[in-house]
DNA sequence: AAACCGGGGGA
DNA sequence: TCCCCAGGTTT
């Protein structure tokens, strides 16, 4: 932060009113509003957050409405947004607000990252929105235009270059308007200095960008790339009996925890061997001699961000409901179709269940 | 510092 | 395909 006038805010806050999107967290002051669309927001496109923070904000009004809901419930609205963990840990902190902090969330940067899922860019981004505290927010945005503009070539990637970028936002930052600047070079990096093709022609900085002046503007910000992903081998058993199928919740350290799935086998490689196959039915206690199994599915495609995962669904029409063994050990539970349908599932299980009603 | 954690969309 | 997205937590 600076007393001088900032050419960067200056810009950006000129720019920012005739060209920012209409976006419904950007009409409210209320904490809760504006911590629940930060939380959506990380790692998400606004078009794809945009109506999962209509569909929250509706279910649960208040800090309080979200903590007394059940995770699972949490979970289920969540679906199909990914990186689940921020829907547990959003659950967690709307909690600890009820409990700890009576309701009303803390009003700076330095309360707000000790929220669980609140990291440097949440807290920064809450504290000035709703409190108008002039600390600057760094996200994806932010290192793109920062790079571009001062021609920083540090490697986004890594930890180490986040002082940098920091200590450079926060001179920038106005403590007149922190909360436009945040908004306005946000939204710059999203309109307008795009990661591919951005605007340059039509840039009211590009007389001062040092990556447009050098012709380097393709070339930052530098991001090392991310390791290759593995490839996992899932072998689902979609166990049924009369109009019961039969889930379990993901508990183990893996993904998806909390969401939940059928049982299933994993292998390195594509297929699973036929013996082995029998060795896992006679484990679940199906009895193949007068139940009914269909070949398995094609291969259901699932990418994530750091691993391809290869599905395949076992169907099984069984002729008498699981032993309890295999209940208890395997955590399985019978659902009907309506009770599935209320349950927090992975995108994969629920393309699954809706391709095979 | 590196690994882990989803899913979607654009080129 | 590859890259990126209003990142955070764990190891």
């Amino acid at each position: 932060m600076t007393s001088r006038p900032s050419f960067l805010a200056a810009a950006l806050l000129a720019w920012y009113p005739r060209h920012s999107r209409d976006l419904p967290w950007r009409h409210t002051r209320d904490p809760y509003a504006i911590w629940l669309s930060e939380i959506i927001l990380q790692q998400t496109r606004v078009a794809q957050g945009l109506p999962y923070y209509e569909t929250f904000l509706a279910a649960y009004p208040t800090v309080q409405d979200l903590a007394a809901a059940p995770e699972a419930e949490v979970l289920r609205y969540w679906q199909g947004l990914g990186y689940y963990s921020r829907a547990r840990n959003m659950h967690l902190t709307a909690q600890q607000v009820v409990h700890e902090y009576g309701g009303r969330f803390p009003s700076t940067y330095a309360g707000l990252l000790q929220l669980r899922g609140v990291g440097p860019y949440t807290a920064a981004a809450i504290a000035s929105f709703a409190f108008d505290e002039a600390v600057a927010v760094l996200d994806g945005n932010v290192y793109r235009v920062l790079a571009r503009i001062f021609g920083l070539h540090s490697d986004i990637a890594a930890p180490s270059s986040r002082k940098e970028f920091q200590a450079l936002a926060d001179q920038h930052i106005p403590a007149s308007t922190p909360a436009d600047f945040n908004q306005a070079i946000m939204e710059f990096g999203a309109i307008q200095c795009t990661p591919l093709k951005p605007d340059c022609m039509f840039c009211p900085l590009q007389s001062q960008c040092w990556a447009f002046q050098h012709g380097q503007v393709a070339l930052l910000p530098v991001k090392s790339k991310a390791k290759a992903s593995r490839t996992r081998y899932f072998h689902y058993f979609v166990l049924r009996h009369g109009e019961q199928t039969y889930l379990r919740e993901r508990r183990e350290k893996d993904i998806w925890q909390g969401l939940y799935d059928f049982a299933m086998t994993e292998t390195t490689v594509a297929e699973l061997p036929p013996a082995e196959l029998m060795r896992h039915l006679d484990a679940l206690g199906v009895r193949l001699d007068t139940s009914q199994a269909a070949e398995p599915s094609s291969a259901y495609r699932h990418v994530l961000s750091h691993q391809k995962l290869e599905a395949r669904f076992h169907s099984l029409v069984l002729a008498q409901p699981l032993p309890e063994t295999t209940l208890r050990d395997l955590g399985l539970r019978a659902y009907s179709a309506n009770e599935i349908e209320a349950l927090p599932k992975p995108k994969l299980i629920a393309n699954y269940c809706s391709q095979n009603a």
